[in-house]
DNA sequence: TCCTAAATATGACTAATATCATGTTTTATA
DNA sequence: TATAAAACATGATATTAGTCATATTTAGGA
């Protein structure tokens, strides 16, 4: 479904989202351990998420990774976009070049429906829309 | 969402349900090519199919392989758990260890019942059911 | 200004998938 | 019974994804 690498990066916006702030930033290592990610690896992820405004760093003593407000707001799809590619989610199940009506597979009717809503929730859920449930401790982050 | 190989798996079979039968199989080469698919590697999942009874098959001149009766009940689901490995679909988007309303990650509750309902829709169709649709012309296999 | 703590950049290493190749066994037929 | 055609079994190679390590740049504080 999706990568080791997006799960990481899902992992660690999250927990960045319900613990980190301008005023408290969060080191890379002090992100693996609660999240359950090696840390060279969560550092080069965070890296690539920083390149693209989703998450907000600061270096030096005193630095770290946090959100500000407006990296709050980007959407789960657009995370698994940035480090899986942009046709993992929407591609074929068969591997067919194009996944349309026009010319589908034979598995395209029955996942097609299925696979459509749950792009749609990627793309209408951002980060801060997952925090207050986690807050509120109607779920966690994996240990 | 699928490995590479349960994609091969897939075509492969239902290349063989809407071609073959016990009186007409099918070499492993002349599955390849119209499937896409290397000679040897799908040569190799069928191999494995066929020692799981998901496809049938006979050796030496005149042989080949091509699917029975019961083959053709085979559910999509069997086949991807086969090649894949049986968590891969049911499994956590986020990789926690178990995934259930008791100790949900962030994203089950937007993920759940439509990964439940793929999996569902999997578990419900088998190889024939799928052959119809592609001997009318609705659905077509990959080249 | 110098030192230190942090992210950043880059590349090397490892493990898992995917692909290829080769030899062995089975079966039909001459 | 010899031959050839096919699946079957096994292992080697290549490619990709995941992990680790090291050097560089930036920012704050002494
Ligand atoms: S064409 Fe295969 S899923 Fe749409
Ligand atoms: S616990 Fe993560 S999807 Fe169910």
């Amino acid at each position: 479904m999706l990568s080791n690498s997006s799960k990481y990066a899902l992992k660690a916006v999250l927990y960045l989202a319900v613990h980190s702030s301008m005023e408290k930033k969060i080191l890379a290592k002090d992100i693996s351990e609660p999240i359950n990610v090696p840390r060279a690896y969560i550092a080069k992820i965070l890296q690539e998420l920083s390149r693209h405004n989703m998450v907000s760093s600061m270096r030096g003593p005193g630095g770290g990774f946090y959100l500000n407000e407006e990296n709050k707001k980007t959407l789960l799809f657009d995370i698994i976009n940035l480090i899986d590619g942009d046709n993992r989610l929407t591609s074929c199940v068969l591997s067919l070049h194009k996944c349309d009506n026009e010319n589908p597979c034979p598995m395209h009717h029955l996942v097609d429906d299925t696979k459509a809503s749950f792009v749609k929730k990627l793309k209408e859920t951002s980060v801060e829309d997952l925090t207050s449930e986690i807050r509120s401790g109607k779920s966690f982050l994996p240990i």
